[in-house]
DNA sequence: ATGAAAGCGCTAACAG
DNA sequence: CTGTTAGCGCTTTCAT
């Protein structure tokens, strides 16, 4: 004869126990609780009390198992710390929510290495599909996912993966810069100089590319010392400015790639003695809650996170609904908040 | 006779077909798998082998259902977008990331029906432990769900229940309050007022106990009309040290409970031409981001957020494995950091 | 309208 | 050292 287990003292109900209370099987309680199928309004009750009185709790892991749905959805970023991120992942938790998913939070660092355990880890969890956010530039390991898991429901949010089949919901960071630059050079700035982020990224390649068509549309020349990756730290920022703002040939206009690159250049500028705006014109990306926490406040561009955030639950839920995997992109265009950081240089530009 | 299912399409290579391509059964295959029980080498190997051709990802939605162990955990916070919890969440992330464990993000804003909601989801997803950072004075939903499953781990961050069998980490914030209050008593500031945050949260309350024991330890009696509670976003620092400061007998001094709250009182200062510090000086509570972002930089108090954050996860983590419920409490004591937004009294100050 | 039974993919006790 | 087998708690045919 087989040993006995040991009892296993779990406080937790079953199924089974809330079918003995109500003195029914258990699919008919499953059916009453999945409003499937038929069931009469009698045993109907008598499965809802039972279920009160045990304090029931079915276990989505077991149904998850069964329907092979999980519900929970991963979201893969860079950093939660980053302000941009921290928005972008509370809208897309709320939305999520209301959908009945839930989310499971990871943060890369932007280390290819790190993401390719939690996507292993996500898949072996079972999510029903994967929201990444700025991922890198031909980031290899989406498109490892996405020859082992064709069918798995993919949306990307700021990046770009044409030979893909799966959704991307970008902003177009060209125009944005453009526009940032636009500004800047409508205020007869010349002199301007570009701090982007990490250099495999979407958001700093793009934004260069409308740093530079700006400049070529002007006929300006652009300098090379004046255009710099880095990182999205605020850090980065600061010690880039510093050394921009120490040449003898300083621009008289810094367009900083995030906001937080920004409140980098900000604080160097301060150390240097160089008033914003007067002496130096500075705009940001993104208009985080940082822009109107500088003093004075940033001119920026302004990131429609929310509603990208929200189109990408969106398109996800239709994917995993519809168990259909197509391709769809969405465009969103940025725009230019002014605030207090730039000038006009002709105004008072003591450095001329 | 039984109809055939559809063909399932998945994809997906279960433990079933590894044990078929490696010539074993399924249980060798998780034997080696989980590095459990005696395998020899070559039949290691064979299966090593098998895993890797088929690209064998192991369900544990599976394992979970046997194990009663989903290796997730839920966070409940308010909020993410405050820099409070996302500098929180991060140190919870990676920590628990390093013990195995994904992390469920969700966020409250305060609400008691969201939170039960919350509460229930995790419950029914089977995490194997529930963080909850900064819950309300006598929330019930915590009370109840220890009711309920008194075996699940629970680990409360900035938060007392000392009639249940729970973790807490919490932070001395009358100690903190009554350091922030010290310094601007000692700089000679006698007008000092309050601005709280939601008035329910051990944060506000616990923070308003110091600012009373300083005062009433220096014999300063305690204006009503200085003491504020509304909510810990920007907006409610803002509107209520703008009302503060436009009074005749306007504060020389506030000690706001949070960080963002001190953002408020900046924008309002700058509004009314008020200057930090030299007409007015104040202390913030975190020393999150912001502190070094605002211009003065922030004097606070700091909140030993990442450490706090470790040390839940040990404690969490710790609880499941050795399936032990007791009750541990670890306090930490905050301390102040001095920056430029104070000032003593009788140097220069305008109002007096 | 309801119940019986067959799994979902895995782990672990037990018997070789 | 390895295979057989019995579930984990639920959903879903299919039969009644």
């Amino acid at each position: 004869m087989r040993k006995r287990f040991h009892k296993d003292v779990s406080v937790v109900v079953t199924i089974k126990e809330v079918a003995k209370e109500a003195n029914v099987s258990i699919s008919t309680v499953s059916r009453v609780l999945n409003k499937s199928g038929y069931t009469s309004e009698k045993t109907k009750e008598k499965v809802l009390n039972a279920v009160k009185k045990l304090n029931y709790q079915g276990s989505l892991v077991a149904a998850a198992m069964k329907k092979k749905q999980t519900l929970t959805l991963g979201l893969i970023i860079p950093d939660i710390k980053n302000i941009f991120y921290s928005d972008l992942t509370r809208t897309i938790e709320d939305r999520a929510n209301s959908h009945g998913f839930n989310i499971f939070l990871c943060n890369t660092d932007n280390n290819l290495q790190k993401e390719a355990e939690y996507i292993h880890l996500l898949i072996a969890k079972g999510v029903d599909g994967i929201i990444f956010s700025s991922p890198e530039v031909d980031d290899g390991n989406i498109e490892e996912l996405k020859e082992n898991y064709p069918e798995l429901p993919v949306v990307i949010l700021g990046g770009k993966f044409p030979k893909l089949i799966l959704n991307e919901v970008v902003v177009d960071n060209v125009d944005g810069a453009y526009k940032a630059m636009g500004h800047l050079l409508d205020l007869g700035h010349k002199d301007i100089a570009f701090i982007g982020g990490d250099p495999e990224t979407y958001a700093s390649v793009e934004r260069h590319k409308g740093y530079k068509m700006a400049l070529n549309e002007r006929g300006i020349q652009v300098k090379d010392d004046y255009v710099i990756f880095d990182t999205f730290y605020i850090q980065s920022g600061y010690e880039n400015a510093k050394r921009l703002l120490q040449k003898n040939d300083r621009p008289t206009a810094i367009f900083a790639v995030s906001d937080s690159i920004a409140v980098g250049v900000y604080k160097a500028a301060r150390e240097l003695n160089i008033r914003i705006p007067e002496q130096l014109s500075v705009v940001g990306f993104d208009d985080s809650q940082y822009a109107e926490i500088l003093y004075p406040m940033l001119t920026t561009i302004r990131t429609p996170i929310k509603e990208m955030g929200q189109r990408a639950i969106e398109i996800m839920v239709k994917a995993i609904k519809e168990k259909q995997i197509i391709k769809e992109t969405v465009l969103f265009y940025p725009n230019l908040i002014e605030r207090e950081s730039t000038m006009a240089i002709e105004a008072d530009h003591p450095k001329k």
